[in-house]
DNA sequence: GATGAATGAGGGTTCATTCAT
DNA sequence: TATGAATGAACCCTCATTCAT
């Protein structure tokens, strides 16, 4: 962690930089020149340290989603009941810094371009990985195992199709809304699971 | 309907295309001599249809849910029953004509587009609120009041995060697997709301 | 006279129209698609009549000088006196229904075409011809031979002056003061080569 | 002056090269890519430097004046004589080096952007102002008061027509004839305001 | 005669990328 | 390391012009 070196730092910038100004001005919008004037660098520099635009966008993607990892891996450090874990997960995806229209429109920006990006579908694949491994472990301890990977791609499926929403439109969604209605969801197909173990195994 | 003079039959034609070649260039790689070629046209016509590039896939956007919308209205008129109804409008969403990765690639990349594009977001918010619409008249039979909204949006996120998982992932998601767990998402609900209407009603 | 045929109509409207375009677009700006709008016709029709925009264009400038040239006419038929002459040519130039922003404008547009544009350059030689001979014939009987060339290049290049005075910006010049001051100077002109006729032949 | 970094170099390049395919080709014809043909440079670096092709032309404009404006003031510089005064600005107007059929025609062209052009606009009622100012100034020392505005016009005016004289058509004026010319227009005026000084503060 | 569909050339402008300093 | 000059490819868009109806 002490790798702070003043070449790392101007790349942190430049890759902060980048996610701003996509939040605003979209993919095709977001130019070199204008994310280097963001990040207060010249326009050379920004491939000084990116070998060019997708690279630095990939690099931004990951930057961008280091917070949200980070987040839920320290509430799931101290988070030992499995129900609460569900709910740590969740809950991180809503936070107020992290669900707002802007971060939601950067986002749904690089998703577009997963198509044609490997290395993005890369870390997608990557970020939602972990998700469902969060998501997996715990609700063993909750619901059979056949209901497991159902109701784990559903709960991503779920915050996904939040975020979008709030992409979309401001002000469409709250995050304490989808947090309760996702919540929901979750004690429904538990108690589900348990009043109809059979229904459940028979419906896959 | 016997307005299909040969301009219209243009129109379409282009239309069409545009969203084909969307689906697999992205919105910057979607230039509009790709279009023209793709028509088989020649360049200039698009502009001659269309009054610039923007306005060419804001009625891409419409034609290409003209076809999900036609469909959920013709399984709707046959169906009376309300739950029958919320299935049927999941189903809709995930037949396999409509539910297709390059589709799903098309319609994020339009999506990417709707916070600087305001017709776009227009139309986004005629589609949401038809959904909307189509499910809480359904849910209003089936679960208490207070509870409609929340599932409304619930289903539609849901189903938008289906079909986000597919434009990201070829492969990751199955139409029928969407279906049947957004339908145990629903009776889960349905359960819940009668098992514990109260508490229901004190989550919100 | 009796040549209006409809045709002859529809060439007239659309030459007018074209010299109105242009008034408010330059020559850049007055496309055929305007000229037409201007008209109340399809664009098509314009070259229907006209072989090119080129040609649209020299008929419109004809047009346009056609009023000045028949105002100039009219007076001199009825004004015997040489110096009456020489004040109805000024004077016409600047009736206020000719000596107009707009209309300097298009004027200006037109000349600036007139070094690669053939037929403009003989039309434009043509007025100017003939505004050269109404001014010597009358000046012949007022000042020097030696000094009746000069003065009428003078009193058509001051002419022109405050033409593009107005031109390049409106309320700059009034047509009175333009008037008054050209006819001081062919006043003052006249009584100089009474004054001094051998300075004035040497001066040559 | 010592501000000749490469930068202004370059732009100075660009200008002129502006302003010499602006003679020949007239503004529409004078693209991008033939300016920076003719600087030898790509058609990008063109607008690296200028904004548009509007911004270049500009400063073309500013460019193609600045040398008459500093002959103007040198010649004034050391003439002390308000008649002499008059004199120089005529003759610098009509140096060889000056009043050529191409600088005549690149001039006109700019003129004709003035309507639709307000840095042109601005550019022009400047260099106007200044020429006005010289005369004025001079002009005050030489015919009374009231005839001072007017006759000042006059000369400018007179010069103009000259300049769209040439313009218009190669070999129609040689800058010695307009140069006599006015000179014979300002002494006539100056003879008049002293022999008829009434009748001149009448007129007005 | 009249319309407007269709073409294709070309223009201005933007931008990622390279390179010299 | 950092700058910004320079390039060249592409793109959107405009328009004169042609043609079928």
């Amino acid at each position: 962690m002490k790798l702070t070196r003043l070449s790392d730092i101007r790349r942190r910038e430049l890759r902060r930089a980048a996610f701003e100004v996509l939040q605003e001005q979209g993919m095709a919008g977001a130019t070199l020149e204008k994310v280097a004037a963001h990040a207060g660098a010249s326009k050379g520099i920004v491939l000084h340290y990116f070998r060019n635009k997708q690279e630095l966008f990939e690099h931004a993607m990951r930057e961008a989603n280091a917070g949200l990892g980070a987040a839920v891996a320290a509430r799931l450090a101290r988070t030992p009941d499995p129900r609460a874990r569900i709910s740590a997960v969740i809950e991180c995806n809503f936070e107020p810094r992290f669900f707002q229209p802007s971060i939601c429109h950067a986002w749904l920006s690089l998703c577009a371009e997963v198509p044609r990006d490997a290395t993005l579908a890369r870390i997608q694949r990557v970020i939602h990985a972990r998700m469902r491994s969060n998501l997996v472990s715990a609700l063993r301890a909750l619901v059979p195992p056949e209901a497991v990977e159902g109701l784990a791609l559903g709960i991503s499926a779920l915050i996904d199709g939040y975020w979008l929403r709030l992409g979309l439109r401001a002000g469409s969604v709250t995050g304490d809304d989808a947090v309760r209605q996702i919540n929901l969801y979750v004690d429904a197909m538990i108690d589900a699971s348990r009043a109809r173990p059979v229904a459940t195994a028979l419906a896959r």
